[in-house]
DNA sequence: AAATTCTGACAACGATCGTTGTCAAAAGCG
DNA sequence: CGCTTTTGACAACGATCGTTGTCAGAATTT
């Protein structure tokens, strides 16, 4: 019988609050780089480089490095997506479309590179990422007609013309971004007011 | 003194005309496999296995993969273009922003694969092709503007605008083929023509 | 017919990268 | 203190791919 070691605690931390913590660092480190140098040029070393954690533990949290990239993406939708709920419930319901799209587009203003990243460059990778994605773009469309037309019944506008207003606002962003963001920020939440006007159920 | 040529004839077809040959060939491979397998899985050899061609004829007509991928992208693009602009001279002047829509998605619809690859797969390959994919946008958005304001002045509208509902023409076409096409065309060109709408000068 | 060019198949090089494996030092436990 | 686990640095493997180079045979011209 050898001697069998009955805790987890590393440096006072138990070993799942480490792994989390590695994880999290990962995924941190991974939008870092991706925004710096672009998805296509991060590998799967320099991310953990730039988390400061080896290869090892790269594994040990991540399956291969498209999961790297899942994670990050659902990391960094679900963190836009809260801040953009809490927008529309903290408006007055008449003013509540631009609130999100104010918040929205603040966020991206705050980190264009990531926004990049997360709004061009994901697209077409690998059937996971477009089933992830595809999911997201389908909450930021249902959120963006719960803002214009009241989260009562909730879809009030035909799927395809949710999509397209989605898709809307988001090329009006990545038109901002590359051009530097040269347009003042009330110019740009105008126009996507405008676009999401359409949102509106047809005046039949 | 060694004996010199002085034509260019193979098998009765000058030189100049025989490398355009195998250009196109090689471009309309790129785009058959492009749509297949997808861009990122798609390798100068493969490409080249596709043409009949071998990898001497590939660095003949472009210096990188790259190039191949331009040329290709902006082939696809020009012959899009083109076929919308015979839809709008083809159009009385009050029908002109449907007309353009449903050839739009007419062709998308032909080729699903293609569209897919050249609509999503394309953005944020690198800054070459990132530059020509935007020069396109601009151009289906002006396009799109003077369908719905008439050609005369021609932006009517402001050019964030002019991007978003371009986005959103873009993003209900790739719902409309994620969904296998499940909506009817009539249903798709009628969502687009009211985002569209969108771009008529604002009634102030 | 002889010389030259064109063509196609394919090997080889070099670089990159994801993934796995090794190993020794540090840290914790009894 | 002995023993185990954890950690981190890094080598190595294997596969892929873009790009260049080789070479023999077919086509063409004089």
């Amino acid at each position: 019988m050898t001697r069998e070691r009955t805790s987890n605690l590393y440096q006072g931390v138990p070993l799942e609050q480490r792994r989390a913590a590695r994880r999290a660092a990962l995924i941190r480190a991974a939008v870092a780089v991706y925004g710096e140098r672009g998805y296509r040029a991060a590998t799967v070393k320099s991310v953990c480089a730039a988390a400061g954690l080896t290869e090892r533990y790269f594994y040990e949290s991540f399956a291969n490095s498209e999961a790297l990239l899942v994670a990050s993406y659902e990391a960094v939708i679900d963190a836009m997506l809260g801040e953009m709920r809490a927008a529309v419930v903290g408006a007055p319901a008449e003013a509540r479309a631009p609130a999100v799209l104010r918040s929205y587009y603040a966020m991206l203003r705050r980190e264009p590179e990531a926004a990049r990243v997360f709004l061009v460059e994901i697209a077409g990778v690998s059937p996971a990422v477009d089933r992830v994605s595809g999911a997201a773009l389908k909450a930021f469309g249902l959120l963006l007609d719960a803002a214009v037309n009241g989260a009562d019944a909730s879809p009030a506008s035909p799927a395809l013309l949710r999509a397209g207003v989605t898709g809307g606002v988001i090329h009006i962003a990545l038109r901002w971004i590359a051009g530097g963001h040269a347009e003042p920020f009330d110019a740009v939440v105008e126009q996507a007011v405008r676009l999401c006007g359409t949102l509106k159920p047809a005046a039949t």
